[in-house]
DNA sequence: AAAACCGCCTGTCGGC
DNA sequence: TGCCGACAGGCGGTTT
């Protein structure tokens, strides 16, 4: 599912190709993708403009347009793809369409449906909940290991949780909260709090290089998840337990373990992370 | 405040 | 072979 690492991965591949296109069409094809905005607003607003920029904020996408900007949420299944003729056939769940005077076209596909569509004053969040209310960006600068402790201290909450709340750490999902808590040597029922000091800053350099190295593999394709170029990514050959249930553990040789977790399926090492340390 | 649960959707998979 | 329920997991909303 697209994380913050498939997420740039598709705004870096749409970056050379969608900005300064004027659009000429707007294509709505499953009306419930475009939030808070009439269809006919939408397109109308649209229509004759471009993309000015591209910018991502968690698993946000961010297109600038004049005075606007388009926010994208690709959910469980949706794609942003880039295609170089309007002739290539339609995938059968493409949800939106973008046509440039050129005769290319951005294209939203989204089997599940679960991918939104925002337009919305240039910075005016406010009616973006998730947007509005995100987290630090785990790979900037502002992200530290001082930081991730803060979070941490005093919640009772289990890890795995915390690193899954948007409003904590942005764009995190299942996939790299098992990878980060995995390469961290922690278990996703600890509490919070009784992460020391010395397994923050672990838990932190893990977060950062999983993401790091998962934006270099161009992202994690299980299933649905695909490029701007609508490629495949690569980091689904890397990963070291995510989805291995049973499977032995890359270290130790120990079987891997999967259990539900904060209400979803969580991967580790029962001897590499100990529930009790 | 925080955690648990449900709804939103469709495709896939395992069991019978 | 086909049917059926479980499951996949992001997020918003509601309930506990």
């Amino acid at each position: 599912m697209p994380e913050l690492p498939e997420v740039e991965t598709v705004r870096r591949s749409l970056l050379p190709v969608v900005l300064g296109r004027p659009i000429s069409k707007v294509e709505v094809l499953t009306e419930r993708i475009v939030q808070n905005r009439s269809i006919a607003e939408f397109q109308g607003l649209l229509t004759g403009a471009s993309f000015e920029d591209l910018h991502r904020r968690g698993k946000y996408l961010i297109f600038s347009v004049g005075e606007w900007e388009l926010v994208a949420h690709l959910r469980m299944t949706g794609r942003l793809i880039y295609y170089s003729s309007s002739t290539i056939p339609r995938a059968k769940h493409t949800s939106a369409v973008f046509s440039f005077h050129s005769g290319d076209e951005l294209r939203f596909e989204d089997v599940r449906k679960f991918g939104t569509l925002d337009l919305v004053p240039k910075g005016d969040y406010a009616s973006i909940k998730g947007l509005h209310s995100l987290g630090v960006e785990p790979i900037s600068p502002e992200f530290t290991a001082e930081l991730l402790w803060e979070l941490c201290r005093g919640r009772q909450a289990k890890i795995k949780a915390l690193l899954l709340d948007q409003t904590k750490i942005a764009g995190l999902g299942n996939i790299y909260a098992d990878e980060s808590l995995f390469a961290a040597g922690i278990h996703p029922e600890r509490s919070s709090a009784s992460l020391t000091e010395a397994e923050c800053h672990r838990l932190h350099r893990a977060i950062r290089e999983v993401l790091e190295e998962a934006i270099a593999h161009q992202g994690t394709t299980f299933r649905d998840y695909r490029t701007g170029f609508g490629q495949e990514g690569a980091f689904q050959n890397r990963l070291q337990i995510y989805g291995k249930k049973g499977e032995a553990c890359p270290r130790c040789g120990v079987n891997l373990a999967h259990k539900k977790v904060a209400g979803r399926t969580s991967h580790f090492c029962p001897a590499c992370q100990r529930e009790q340390p």
